[in-house]
DNA sequence: AATGACGTAGAT
DNA sequence: ATCTACGTCATT
């Protein structure tokens, strides 16, 4: 299978481009384009993309030889997600099994990311899938097309399916060990990891996904780290708001003691109006970034009008007076620890 | 206990 | 106005 070739060299493929990479081949190392890609990303966005749909067209070809598919798993996740996506029908590629509005083009909830974030406005409630780039620089009809065609999908599925599968866990997955060298993550490893996907820093991977992947990486994930660091900045922010800002009527006050640790209990029955106590922003589902898709919650989103299970905060799954008061520095002491 | 449905707070 | 999702209650 050349999917690895195919995935380093879109090129190869003969069709032509209108655009040109700023990208000087290196002999035998395709390592630097990766490298040159995602130190400037904003800029090269389109040429990506147009990299993005040649490795999902390539795709999508493939799956006409299903039969002698590299990837077994697709006809499985095809059975399983074709009654609930039937688009699946259409591309013989199962569509991320995530709410892909959500993942491209919705805004995101208000998670207690109060912080300096720097696209404020371009993300605003978007989910914060990249934080590279703002949501202006995503063209909807691109990002349709990728939830589409999304080359991720079967692996992508399948590991966003399994529940027991953190979100961290999940994306984990989905790396690829910048060490590896192009190609030479074959088919062998690719239950694991995307073999055929060059490393992250490669950014052939849609913009979302890609910070997805850095966001639950390890502290040891060479890259991209940048990009998880920013979030955790928010985060840090966002803990320091509303850990900080005592109890006068700012977010903070208003998260009760799962979060806030001012309020006087749950149940309490001072009259204060029940407010809405607001995610944590900090625990694996708050940072899980996309939906299911195939929880009780995300199938009955009209009507039941709840987060995804896998996204439910922890925090507020837990009764309001059932917890310990967070100390506003133990937040924080949790966000540094993933810095290190 | 789990789930579904609904009202509505909060954000944009 | 619209959307997301928390809180609550009824049902299973």
């Amino acid at each position: 299978m050349s999917s690895s070739v195919c995935m380093e060299t879109p090129h190869a493929h003969g069709h032509t481009h209108g655009h040109t990479h700023n990208y000087n081949p290196t002999p035998g190392r395709d390592f630097p384009l990766q490298i040159d890609s995602c130190v400037n990303p904003v800029l090269d966005y389109s040429a990506q993309m147009e990299r993005y749909r040649s490795f999902a067209t390539f795709y999508k070809n493939s799956a006409a030889a299903a039969a002698a598919t590299p990837f077994p798993q697709t006809a499985k996740i095809a059975r399983i997600a074709t009654p609930l996506f039937p688009s699946a029908r259409l591309s013989a590629m199962p569509p991320w099994p995530c709410d892909n509005a959500m993942l491209w083009g919705r805004k995101p909830t208000a998670v207690n990311v109060n912080g300096p974030h720097t696209h404020r406005t371009g993300m605003s409630r978007a989910e914060p899938v990249n934080v590279h780039m703002s949501a202006k620089h995503i063209p909807q009809d691109s990002a349709l097309q990728m939830g589409a065609d999304n080359f991720l999908s079967p692996l992508a599925a399948e590991q966003c399916r399994g529940l027991p599968v953190t979100g961290a866990e999940c994306m984990n997955r989905l790396k690829c060990p910048p060490s590896v060298p192009p190609g030479g993550a074959g088919e062998a490893d690719r239950g694991g990891t995307f073999g055929g996907m060059p490393p992250l820093g490669g950014l052939s991977l849609p913009p979302g996904v890609i910070v997805m992947t850095t966001l639950h990486s390890g502290a040891g994930s060479s890259g991209v780290t940048m990009s998880d660091s920013a979030f955790q900045i928010a985060n840090v922010a966002a803990d320091c708001q509303h850990s900080g800002s005592s109890c006068s009527g700012s977010p903070a006050a208003l998260n009760g003691n799962a979060n806030g640790s001012c309020s006087s209990g749950s149940s309490n029955g001072s009259g204060a109006a029940k407010r809405k106590r607001k995610r944590c922003g900090i625990c694996a589902p708050c940072r899980r970034l996309i939906n299911c898709g195939v929880c009780s919650s995300c199938r009955n989103r009209k009507t039941g009008h709840q987060i995804c299970k896998f996204r439910k905060c922890e925090e507020l799954k837990k009764k309001p007076g059932s917890t310990m008061e967070r100390a506003p520095s133990a937040g924080a002491a949790d966000t540094f620890r993933w810095f290190f």
